[in-house]
DNA sequence: CGTAGCTTTGAAGATTTTCAACCTTAGTGG
DNA sequence: CCACTAAGGTTGAAAATCTTCAAAGCTACG
């Protein structure tokens, strides 16, 4: 009888949660089994260095990658040659969905700071799906809750005066952080302001102006890239601040 | 009175056929008993009324739905209760896409004109999936065209001029009509100024003259909601205009 | 130290929005 | 048939927001 690897439920929490393949597996629930059967078609890459490519637009598109630390940014080159940031992307988020359909890759993704990251070959990761239904259905899932956030980024954009665009960019920072068991008030920004203000749609000039306000405003404490959120309360208000009517009521997801 | 009607019967005809999982069959095909089986598990619907609604924000999800003919809208309700448009879905596509994640629509959907449309029982569409491979594949690359098209949008509001915005949005209108054998230079919009502002983050003032000034440099004919482009290569232009470097003789400044 | 790359800040300029008025069309009822 | 109304569209002028240009400050890093 082989000695088959004992799997403890809490060997599969740790390896849920340091593989980022929690995105996929924490949301429901895989079995076991079938948990053991995904991490054996991951790759795990060394860690990479700020500057280096996960993949580039134009290129073939052969795996989804899982952010496991550090942080990864998603761009692509305007016409005139202007780098258009498309997304951020912090540990436990996945990259390169948009390019399933085309089997190319759309867009270009540079890693900000020294980060690790899995890949998952996506043809395998297919063809698993479709003898484990759970697992089919936590990848469409999963596509479809990118196209929600990708959703609200339009609604963010098409809506919302520079100064709600950045409390909502920072807000999502600070939630996402916080999902991961990082603090929610404090973080360091591992993009420049001109990375922030491209994916915001404002001037990287309009972005430095808004963080001293904030700072001013007692909201935040902005030290570079060191922010702390010293109101939350507040921060939030800025984004529900509209006509200010009487109303209070925003439904947390 | 107009000579020539806009949308011939052929076309509707064409854009009939298959019923408009044409977007689910059409990519790769399937095999002819596996769309037997894809068609067995859609609803046909009798058509509806401008105004009727496909489905509702924070309402349980149940089905995709997928445009036969006529037009549809999505949208949601800002916090100060404005209406922000999300999308408008012609004929072949498919809306509902955002919810699956959460099982609760993140939108609604209004239908803009007399439409027909097919419904897609989702849980049994993701069952039929996991028994044809295929299936799932195309289901995969729907959802990733999703956040293509979305990623584009993001960047199109986050970099662009409100004058670049109205020639995309034209383009890609005219574009959607042309792959479902309308014509690609002439339609009628069934939106209002106020909703494509709204979709493309500009006030409706701003489009009415947007649409003028088309009109005066002779890209476009416009009559109201009527529509005809007159010089598609100057409208491809206005979209690559940007901040060129050294070429670029001609501007209209 | 000194340079390079961000970041901050100010002032001028451009784009876009807002406010307001007027116009056009389609639908209604006298 | 016509006037009336409501909804949507156009247009102008003032105002707000944001960008651009320019310069100077700060940090990190060799």
């Amino acid at each position: 009888m082989t000695a088959t690897p004992v799997v403890s439920l809490s060997n599969i929490k740790v390896a849920c949660q340091n593989c980022s393949l929690a995105s996929l597996c924490l949301p429901m629930g895989l079995a076991p089994a079938d948990v053991d059967k995904l991490e054996a078609i991951v790759k795990r890459s060394r860690p990479l260095r700020r500057g280096d490519h996960l993949f580039e637009s134009e290129h073939k598109f052969r795996s989804l990658f899982a952010v496991k630390t550090g942080s990864v940014k998603t761009y692509t080159l305007g016409p005139d040659g202007n780098e258009q940031v498309l997304g951020f992307h912090l540990p436990g988020e996945l990259l390169g969905l948009d390019a399933i359909q085309s089997d190319v890759h759309r867009c270009s993704a540079r890693v900000l700071e020294t980060s690790s990251v899995c890949e998952l070959p996506f043809e395998r990761l297919e063809e698993l799906a479709s003898h484990i239904p759970t697992l089919q259905h936590q990848l469409f899932r999963l596509l479809s809750k990118e196209i929600g956030q990708d959703t609200d980024m339009v609604a963010l954009l098409s809506r919302s005066p520079a100064e709600e665009r950045l409390a909502s960019f920072l807000l999502s920072l600070s939630e996402r952080y916080q999902r991961r068991g990082f603090s929610a008030k404090e973080f360091i920004l591992s993009m420049s302001r001109q990375e922030i203000g491209s994916y915001l749609g404002l001037a990287l000039e309009t972005v430095s102006r808004l963080f001293t306000r904030f700072q001013e405003d007692g909201i935040l404490r902005v030290d570079r890239k060191h922010i702390t959120i010293l109101d939350l309360e507040r921060l939030r208000k800025v984004i529900a601040h509209q006509t200010n009517c009487d109303q209070q009521a925003q439904g947390p997801n």
